[in-house]
DNA sequence: TGGATACTTCGGCCGTGGCCGAAGCATTTG
DNA sequence: CAAATGCTTCGGCCACGGCCGAAGTATCCA
């Protein structure tokens, strides 16, 4: 137990995990600029997170797709983040790249931060999605008003991966909405042009249309 | 997050957890035993864990008594317990202590081991609760069962804390149950008599007192 | 076929962190 | 008040493990 405890609690080795929440498959050089450290650090670190089973690898051509081996991983880091988050408060500089990515940026493939917690917040207050602790749900309300938005609902449906649930947000503390359907809203302000990425950073700047679309759309001025 | 991971990836802290994951208050001295090693290593280690809090301290006269801060954190540590158990089989000494505690334990302050995965079948298999992949619910036939019983459901759903959910079981890998009906399903059992502890040691044994009432309550030969 | 790309293995340097002996407080006991 | 007990702090030793440069496989592409 001491060994699979001591396999995340390294920062490098638990960034590349965190990369992995989501499910998705990383090829290794992906995972080595996640956790910030050399390729041939990071194939260390791959080769022990693999001994211990926690990820899987694939091979295709010559790229190496890992990903976690299951959901069981998955909830384990979650169960660790929750009890994280419930520690002492940490000292944290604040720098301009820092305000940034508290102010929007993406969790792995939905939006977080002010945003995405704004955006989670005028969703429910309007009946639109319903949050519980471990899952989540689109309203019929929520249904319409997203597909009038332009969100490819019934793609995110089809997916195998979990349809809607609370993604609690490491800055805000509090959840915003993750799963297929935060996937899909992000891609379709995406599409808009209402944000952008940040070069080799998952903060997001946005545009003068995003302003004014969030305002129209949610009545959120960010 | 790391840091969290790296205080339990150490196996005189991980020891010191998991002598603390039923519940109890141990003084640091016991904890030293439990680690295995000195008194002044575990004073480190028991700050570390302090200042992370992941456990808290309380002085009575010249001892101090150490207990988890909560049952996130014991929960957390079951969910690594998880992960490291579909890891690579280990090497795993077979000994009279570990057919105990296979056999009959505390999980925090619930029922597991054998006797805990039986219960959580009968009282599944009678309809008495019906347990989810992340919660679950007593039925009106399991209420009335276990006040039969004179287990404390009211007590129980007073209390903050979840009221039914399922705990992964490590040694048989199916739930039993936890929150805070397997808590006071657990208490009515000690009140009873049914199972004693085992000192230093989250073990327990069941008296023939017990064998004869989980046969009769629970149709369960334990 | 040869060079580029993706990834891993090897080797050596270095720092963090664990460990215990000794000493220092705090509290209880005789 | 002195001795014993429970626990923590201090200081120094040591080793494990992380990190990167360099070199070695595997695959793709022109």
């Amino acid at each position: 137990m001491a060994e699979v405890a001591a396999l995340v609690g390294h920062p490098a080795r638990a960034n590349i995990l965190c990369a992995l929440l989501d499910g998705r498959a990383l090829t290794a050089t992906e995972l080595a600029y996640a956790a910030g450290v050399s390729a041939q650090t990071t194939s260390g670190h791959l080769a022990k997170l693999r001994g211990a089973r926690l990820v899987d690898v694939c091979k295709q051509g010559r790229h190496r797709y890992y990903r976690l081996t299951g959901a069981h991983v998955g909830q384990m880091l979650e169960s660790i983040m929750a009890v994280a988050l419930t520690g002492p408060p940490r000292f944290q500089p604040r720098s301009k790249a820092d305000d940034l990515i508290r102010h929007a940026r993406t969790c792995y493939d939905h939006f977080a931060g002010e945003l995405g917690v704004g955006i989670a917040d005028r969703l429910i207050a309007r009946d639109c999605v319903v949050l519980g602790n471990e899952a989540g749900e689109v309203t019929d309300a929520g249904a319409a008003f997203l597909t009038r938005l332009g969100v490819d609902l019934s793609g995110a449906r089809a997916r195998r991966r979990v349809f809607c649930r609370p993604c609690v947000d490491w800055t805000e503390r509090r959840p915003h909405i993750g799963g297929a359907v935060g996937a899909a809203l992000a891609n379709r302000c995406f599409e808009l042009n209402w944000v952008e990425r940040v070069r080799d950073s998952r903060a997001l700047i946005i545009t003068p249309a995003g302003h004014r679309g969030f305002m129209e759309a949610f009545d959120l001025s960010v």
